[in-house]
DNA sequence: GCCAACGTTGGC
DNA sequence: GCCAACGTTGGC
């Protein structure tokens, strides 16, 4: 399969890209999501090394702040069988839990925020999934040009 | 805090 | 299988 490249949304107050760097190997599990189409994404399409538009939403500004890597792809996520997680699934079981994560690494952080209002003042993001209306999805697929244009972007 | 846009749930 | 009600997301 050919590498592809990814967007992943968190609320920086909950977790932001500098508490990904600040994890032991840089690196932690992306869990809770409970979303079926994010979690095929995880689950069908991500592969290791694929790169990772790192977004924080919620926050004031909100936008890409810096690239992360796929390091273990989809395997199950724990969260959901455990009572006390508030991402608790009482539906999974051990045998039949469909919830999946996969370990996310920082890169860099870009030294500027690419905030949504930047994106959109770029024609050749106008199809970029994240500016669609009531886009959602906290995982999204990125084309090869719009990853190649943020990367211009953000100087590389 | 508002609310549009979605996704999920559950009665029928 | 339909669809109304409800819950969530996330920009503003």
């Amino acid at each position: 399969m050919t590498k592809r490249h990814w967007l992943m949304k968190t609320e920086p107050d909950a977790f932001s890209i500098q508490d990904l760097q600040n994890r032991p190997g840089k690196k932690e599990h992306w869990d809770g999501v409970r979303n079926y189409q994010a979690r095929n994404y995880m689950r069908d399409d991500m592969q290791v090394g694929d790169p990772v538009l790192f977004y924080h939403s919620s926050c004031q500004p909100s936008g890409i702040v810096g690239l992360a890597t796929i390091v273990k792809s989809g395997y199950p996520d724990p969260s959901a069988l455990n009572p006390e997680s508030k991402y608790y699934d009482p539906k999974a079981s051990p045998s039949n839990n469909v919830w999946v994560m996969v370990d996310v690494k920082f890169v860099r952080q870009f030294p500027q925020i690419l905030t949504l209002d930047i994106l959109r003042q770029i024609p050749e993001l106008e199809k970029m999934v994240l500016l669609k209306r009531g886009m959602r999805l906290s995982i999204q697929p990125v084309s090869s040009e719009e990853f190649a244009v943020i990367m211009k972007l953000v100087g590389n």
